[in-house]
DNA sequence: CGTCCGATACACT
DNA sequence: GTGTATCGGACGC
């Protein structure tokens, strides 16, 4: 296992999902397993506000949505539409549920592997484009909910330290079909391995309570 | 460039 | 049984 660089603590992701999401843009996720290490700096991310957005899988209090209910800095990978993954970083006080969803990023270390990972991308700037193939490039799958980025030897690590100065633009979320219209997606404005926004079917009621 | 649509299996009702 | 926090190929401009 190599040298993955200081992390992102606990006490970061331990605050309100819409301070975190919009933090966490311009930083770089590493990982590493027996294949090799991919590292993706992050370009976007959507925030997910638990009970208080139906959007959100922590809307109810499920199996499936209990990750979120606990303590920050774990990582809820859920999966989609009968073939991709999706990670995403939980944040807030315990018991807060919410949670950001990692929808792009640009690789920046193991492109060799992150292509076998991704064989039908076309360019790498869409290799980690799209959040189901942000989460397949860094080999991420339901196993890995769970897994505590704010302790050593996990292999996943969001390293502290922006990599640069960086821009962040906000708008709607893609692709959910309730609360379409909060504006809790955040992205690098013009980068290349934002994903294209659409709008999600049936989007009709949008809004939070 | 854009829009349309099928694939696919799981969690939840 | 129903709906899905998606992707990529087909097609039109």
């Amino acid at each position: 296992m190599q040298q993955l660089g200081r992390r992102l603590t606990r006490a970061f992701f331990a605050r309100d999902v819409l301070t975190v999401a919009p933090d966490l843009l311009g930083r770089v996720v590493v990982r590493d397993t027996d294949d090799g290490a991919v590292a993706v700096r992050l370009t976007e991310v959507e925030a997910y506000a638990g009970p208080l957005d139906p959007a959100s899988h922590a809307y109810r209090r499920t199996t499936r949505s209990e990750i979120m209910y606990g303590p920050a800095g774990h990582l809820y990978v859920y999966f989609v539409y009968g073939m991709h993954w999706c990670a995403n970083i939980v944040t807030g006080r315990d018991g807060v549920a919410s949670a950001v969803l990692l929808r792009a990023g640009e690789v920046v270390e193991g492109l060799p592997l992150a292509r076998s990972r991704r064989p039908a991308a076309r360019r790498d700037a869409d290799l980690a484009r799209g959040p189901a193939g942000l989460t397949a490039v860094l080999g991420l799958t339901g196993r890995d909910t769970g897994t505590n980025l704010c302790v050593p030897g996990t292999g996943l690590v969001v390293r502290a330290g922006s990599a640069r100065p960086v821009t962040v633009a906000q708008g709607p979320r893609v692709g959910v079909s309730t609360a379409a219209d909060v504006p809790w997606r955040f992205h690098l404005d013009g980068d290349p391995t934002v994903s294209v926004y659409r709008r999600g079917t049936r989007a009709t009621r949008g809004g939070i309570r």
